[in-house]
DNA sequence: TGCATATTCATTGTCGACAAAAAATATGCA
DNA sequence: TGCATATTTTTTGTCGACAATGAATATGCA
């Protein structure tokens, strides 16, 4: 078995290389699949991906500017930890951030904005439907982020993403141990923040996000404790 | 003339090349010497620098990554444009940020942070005393970036910088057209913000620091109205 | 002259190669 | 055998070169 890969030497586009590693590592590092960690090799990724180290090498400055990979000058870079020391700003951060781009978008969505809401919680509603931990966890991202997007404020929205990012790596870490029943009453929850940004309705949007938030919280909180019986060296 | 440079061929350590072209762009560009819209070309860069293209390249990508500059595909990347339209998503931003990185230091910090908000609060108040704008707009993010750092958390923290930043780029394109006399009020309300984070008042913490916001935000809109009327074409 | 097309030019995106740095391993001596 | 030092190995940081892309310019035709 001479030829181990008999794809044709895979000509892509021009600026295109680099957008691909991007995505696919950064997938994959929140996926878990790059656990943290993980030392990360530029010429094995160069092979994996058939190109030279220039784009890789870019696509992981970017990474690392997003905090999703950290790089020790002269060694390997490595796959960031989740800081579990420090959960209690993460909790903090995110339950503002529910709370302030929900307002916003009660006060800023066009139509548009309104039906791609309610597009994901429509597909939100499906893979808790079909107990799917891992889709859930990506379809509960992009919801909130098109909340955050709706709210239009670019400040906002990238924190949003950021904490939206660690936290589904926070979760895909106990949603791989404990299989649970799935939350279905975050679906009633998710519906009623929609019905509250249709109406405009500032004051029911904040209280109804802060709710979803410290029940969120609570649920990661809990994991943790049963975790941390299990796993008492951490 | 057959030598334009006689320094020695600069040896420089392995890895600081790219610290050191990021710094220099990244004080360039909050300093306004690179104007918003600024085209940046890299093989210039790499001249001016004295080396490769390679760690120009990498630089420019991490000021990307923070939005300090724009990279359109397959052309030149240019320095941000500062986003006059959207100004109110900056000060709504700004404003929540003073507050809650302000409450948190409140609680959160430590005697070595107080020292050295102290300190920072002494530079500012000689900046001012001199009416030395552009000192001024330097000390005053310095002052809130350590604030925001004493609230230890990280999201807000990294936010806060962007926010101080984007803040930099706009006051430095105002006070280089007035020159008003500074604020002395500020370094008062510096003052008063200073004791109640020692006291650990965060109520009080929190009002000051809104104050405050609506203060500089108030401002900058008075600036903001005086140039629209001297250039209406924008 | 005015416009459509072809050509040149400037600048980026990618490549392979080499040197520097740190870790891993081997060597020598007690 | 155990430790300090020398050597090899691995992996990054930087370089110069080349091709692709889009803009600028030149060319041809009405």
């Amino acid at each position: 078995m001479e030829d181990k890969d008999n794809s044709p030497p895979t000509e892509r586009k021009r600026g295109s290389g680099v957008k691909r590693v991007y995505d696919v590592l950064r997938d994959e590092i929140l996926e878990l699949a790059l656990p943290p960690g993980t030392p990360v090799d530029e010429v094995q990724l160069a092979e994996r991906f058939g190109m030279s180290r220039t784009p890789i090498r870019e696509a992981l400055v970017r990474l690392a500017g997003e905090g999703l990979v950290e790089t020790l000058p002269n060694r390997s870079t490595m796959v960031s930890n989740i800081d579990f020391l420090n959960l209690n700003t993460f909790f903090d951060a995110i339950t503002l951030m529910y709370r302030v781009t929900t307002r916003l978008a009660a006060q800023k969505h066009s139509a548009a904005d309104l039906d791609r809401i309610r597009d994901l919680q429509e597909k939100y509603a499906q893979t808790v439907a079909s107990q799917d931990a891992l889709g859930m966890i990506a379809a509960n991202r992009e919801f909130h982020a098109a909340i955050a997007k709706a709210g239009r404020n670019p400040y906002y929205h990238s924190l949003m993403i950021r904490l939206l990012d660690d936290g589904r790596r926070l979760l895909r870490l106990y949603y791989q141990s404990f299989d649970d029943r799935l939350p279905e009453r975050y679906v009633d929850e998710h519906a009623q923040i929609i019905d509250a940004i249709a109406r405009g309705d500032v004051e029911a949007a904040d209280r109804l996000a802060r709710v979803h938030a410290d029940q969120i919280v609570a649920q990661i909180q809990r994991l943790l404790a049963t975790d941390a019986r299990q796993h008492p060296a951490l």
